[in-house]
DNA sequence: TTTATATAGTGGTTTAAAGTGGCATAAAGT
DNA sequence: ACTTTATGCCACTTTAAACCACTATATAAA
C-alpha cells in the first residue's frame, strides 16, 4: 500500500520521478508499472491501473442518468490519462492534467493506501496540509476507538 | 510488547539504533524488523508493520470519497513511512520526521506496549516537568482540604 | 576479585541507489 | 517539412544502505 509523503521536483518537460518506495509497491503487489493519473481535488490522484479497473467497475454500476453521477464521471474519467513510467523510474504529466494541479516545479507526493496523490507543494502547504492535520487530530478517536 | 524507557543519541545523519529489548520483541512476536514511523502530537510513533496493518484496515474500510477521510488520510498515510532496521540494529529517521518531532541529538525511546514512542529528550522532560507541576497542584488540593 | 567474552550502542567509511538535469532521438501535430 | 511534444539514455549529485571498527557495559569463567 502506498504511504508516505515525499517532496520531489519536474523537470522543464514535465517529468517527475516516482517515490522508489511506490514503484517498489507497483511492482511487488500490482505486478505493473502503468499508473492511471486524474484529477483530484486541487491535486491530481495516481492510480494502479488494477485499482483503477474497479473505480470503473463500481462507477459503471451506479444509476448513469443521475445528474451528480454524470458530473462526477465526467469529472474522473474525462481526464484519467495512464501513463507509463519509464527507465529511470519518471512519469510524463500531461499539460491538462499540470494546469490543473498548478503544479509548476515543486511537487508532494502523498501515499493514500490504493492511490497516491501529486500536489503543487505550494497549494499543498498553503491550503491543505493543516487541513489535513486538524481533520487527523479530529478524526483520530474514529480508530482508537475501535482498539481500546 | 515494549516496555520502558531508554535514552539514545542520534548520529548527524539521522540514525537511532533501537534498543535491545524492541528488537528483540520484534524478533520474537513479530518476527520482522520494519518499523513503521509516524508523526504522533510531538513525537513519533513507531510500530510493527503488524500492528500498523491492523490501522491501515481500518481507514481502508472508510468511504474512501468522503471529504473528512480524505484529509484524515492525507496526513494519517502522508506522516507513515516504514524504516528498516539495518546490521547495527539502527534506523535511518527521515528528515521529515526528525523536524517534527524536533529531534537533534538526544531522544528518549518509550514502551506503549504495541508501538514505542520516540522524543527528542529536551521535548520529554518538559512534558514530564509539566506533568509533575501538574501531580504537584493535585497533591496541593488535596492537602488544602486538609485543612493544613 | 580479576580476567576473558559477549553484546549494546556509537562513530565513521564505503558502496549502492535514488533523484535530477540535460541532451539526442523518435513520434506526433500542424 | 518543420515545429512541438514525448521518449530514451547518460551523467552528476545527493542520500540512504551496508559495512567495519571502537568503546562501554554486562556476563561468565578462572
Amino acid at each position: 500500500m502506498f504511504r508516505g509523503r515525499y517532496e520531489h521536483t519536474m523537470t522543464d518537460k514535465g517529468r517527475i520521478s516516482v517515490p522508489s518506495k511506490f514503484r517498489e509497491v507497483l511492482k511487488e503487489k500490482y505486478d505493473d508499472e502503468t499508473l492511471v493519473i486524474t484529477n483530484f481535488d486541487k491535486c491530481l490522484a495516481a492510480y494502479p491501473v488494477k485499482e483503477w479497473n474497479e473505480i470503473e467497475k463500481k462507477a459503471a454500476e451506479l444509476p448513469q442518468f443521475r445528474q451528480e453521477v454524470i458530473s462526477f464521471l465526467r469529472y474522473l474519467m474525462g481526464s484519467a490519462i495512464d501513463c507509463q513510467i519509464d527507465g529511470s523510474g519518471r512519469v510524463l504529466i500531461p499539460q491538462a492534467l499540470r494546469n490543473h494541479a498548478q503544479i509548476k516545479r515543486d511537487v508532494v507526493m502523498i501515499g493514500m493506501l490504493s492511490r497516491f496523490e501529486i500536489w503543487s507543494r505550494e497549494l499543498w502547504e498553503e491550503e491543505e496540509s493543516k487541513k489535513a492535520y486538524e481533520e487527523f487530530k479530529r478524526s483520530r478517536e474514529i480508530l482508537a476507538g475501535q482498539r481500546l
